[in-house]
DNA sequence: AGCCGCTTGTGAACGTTGGCACAAAGTCGC
DNA sequence: GCGACTTTGTGCCAACGTTCACAAGCGGCT
């Protein structure tokens, strides 16, 4: 599920602070959820909490690590150098959440050998070797949506089965690969729809 | 609902290609999704589509972006110029979608006054007054987690309504107030748990 | 005009997710 | 050692989202 992955912050946060067990109604608070909803999921991962008292942080974060399987550290290759590429590449928070990007990787000829933040971007004719050599199974697609689609095949045809799209296209895999879509625009038109419905519902009380 | 959105992006492309009326099904399909399930997303909005036939694309079109409140335009702000701030000031699908950046600010007085695809980096101490005057209703944050907080407070204060959030920190806000969250390492710490699963799976199977 | 095939719109079943409430269990104080 | 308090783990129920299946309606063909 996807809140595993907020707990996980959280309970980083916490530890930093110094804090050595936490009860699961102070942790959901500060996920922003229920005390149940977070009990019922950390149950899926086994009982380990003590009742009296409420769960040790570093274990915790250990199991939920370890559920997540970050903790054997996975290799990501980016596709598309564009401007948003650019700043996936200089994120630091993929680094600090156990991710090592394994490639920069697009199809202009121009921005190949440009170097961001250590890394250097390549020409896609040595994209499947490097999945090969990594062993990559996560890919990030960060081009325009017109090329997504052929990238998406590329990357699944050399070995990739896990899959972030920030191209603004519908990509149609196998089964066996799991894709995750960011649309940027997409969610400020949702913003945008909420922003709607307050409009109209204003006017409903006038 | 966050589909609506990606029927209105499918419907583009299809009226470019120049059809001009296209069944449930055949919409489904690019959309990525099930034929009864977006019959039942457009009922919502009222039955207009012509048995026998389909939706007619460019009275699907309007009627969505209506919905959506798109089709006036909408004014953003976006608070944190660094690296990924810098991305989505300069993504060009914003202004596509019927969203105008009103404004770019950051706290770094060493970024105030850079110029970024036509748009200059404000202080903060010009927030509210640009918001007020340019009737901003959203705002996107794109700052570090720990300034995340008191950004969105400032946001709020100033008026704002809707705020698409990319700093991984949980924001507490009035119930008015939508808030979506976007989260970079946590869309690949969830990609990394499917991987586990199917890791663990391939295991069980051997 | 009448029939046939195609597509919409929707009612009903299904599975999933969220939330309450309570019993089990463990700790702290005396 | 024992009782009271705290917190976990979970059974049950309601609400939501998804899917199936089918009747109603529209166009085209004869």
């Amino acid at each position: 599920m996807a809140r595993l992955a907020v707990y996980l912050r959280v309970l980083g946060s916490l530890a930093d602070g110094g804090l050595s067990t936490i009860s699961s109604e102070a942790l959901a608070n500060a996920a922003g959820v229920n005390s149940a909803k977070l009990r019922k999921d950390l149950s899926y991962l086994g009982s380990f909490g003590t009742r009296g008292v409420g769960y040790v942080v570093e274990v915790l974060r250990e199991r939920i690590s370890t559920c997540l399987g970050v903790t054997e550290h996975r290799s990501v290759v980016l596709v598309g150098i564009g401007n948003l590429g650019h700043a996936l590449a200089g994120y630091g928070g993929f680094g600090s959440r156990g991710f090592r990007i394994a490639g920069l990787f697009d199809a202009d000829e121009r921005r190949i050998g440009e170097n961001i933040s250590g890394l250097c971007v390549r020409s896609m004719d040595e994209l499947d070797a490097v999945i090969a050599r990594e062993s990559v199974s996560i890919g990030v697609i960060a081009t325009p949506a017109d090329a997504a689609q052929e990238v998406c095949d590329r990357l699944v045809a050399a070995g990739v089965t896990s899959i972030l799209n920030f191209a603004p296209a519908v990509l149609v895999v196998t089964d066996i690969v799991d894709v995750r879509k960011v649309d940027l625009a997409v969610e400020l038109q949702i913003l945008s729809f909420h922003e709607q419905r307050k409009a109209a519902g204003l006017k409903a009380v006038l």
